[in-house]
DNA sequence: TGATTAATAGGAATAATTCCTGTTAAGGAT
DNA sequence: ATCCTTAACAGGAATTATTCCTATTAATCA
């Protein structure tokens, strides 16, 4: 494991992470910070992405019409994604009973590191076709 | 909407999800049925994971390394996924309380058509690295 | 200030999924 | 039973999100 030094453009998909409550695409980050980094590369954000997870600084929300969708945000809490727009939005944190997963663990042998609770449907915009 | 024809190849696809427990990827109910139907076809598969995706007899699972798994078990219950092989297993029904996610979409504007709790970490086997 | 190597751009490569064209066959109408 | 409409299909091409590769630049430490 390398040391990670400091990268300006990471530090600034950082901060657009957790600036927007957008829950970007790669691809949505490199169209973001373009303007402000001309010569940024689309290899680059999908490496500090991968990366950012990796030191737990952002997370991996779910793949959304074929894209994956990553949060600046840390701290616990759910998603709901809309079938029609793709739009994802926070909510508040739905997780089973303290202890429920480790539980879970001890019976079925598997050691969790993460787990997650997403609502899939129509926002209101959609709603309304 | 069209209407539904009957098909044996769609069939046999169903009745291997259900059969199984592994939740397994296109190309492994291509690998699966190919046996029986040599003359069976990638797109195939795709386009009528799909419609029975549509038809709610089966359930996208997630993506694991890439791949989107499919559950032809559609009986509530949660998933966990190994983060290192990429089995994915059965939980029991994992659910915030009764009413919940309903109450949620008054509060948020949103009709909820699906909601998932997904378990990541490391499974009995890959526990000792 | 120089050495080491992480970070990067740019473009090529990979691979899951979708699309397209001509053919086959399910199932209702005759 | 036979014809008609069109859903289902194979096979292969096209699309596209993501990863890989190579040479270059720059962060950090001695």
């Amino acid at each position: 494991m390398p040391i990670v030094r400091q990268s300006k453009k990471r530090d600034a998909m950082l901060a657009l992470l957790r600036a927007t409550g957008r829950h970007p695409s790669a691809e949505q980050v490199y169209q973001g910070l373009k303007p402000d980094y001309p010569d940024l590369s689309l290899a680059t954000v999908y490496r500090n992405l991968g990366q950012l997870c990796e030191q737990g600084l952002v997370r991996r929300v779910g793949t959304v019409n074929g894209q994956e969708r990553y949060d600046g945000q840390t701290a616990p809490h759910s998603h709901f994604i809309c079938n029609r727009c793709g739009r994802v939005a926070d909510l508040p944190r739905l997780s089973p009973g303290e202890g429920c997963v480790e539980r879970l663990g001890v019976q079925y042998g598997f050691t969790a590191e993460s787990w997650e609770f997403i609502v899939r449907g129509l926002c209101e915009d959609c709603k309304e076709f």
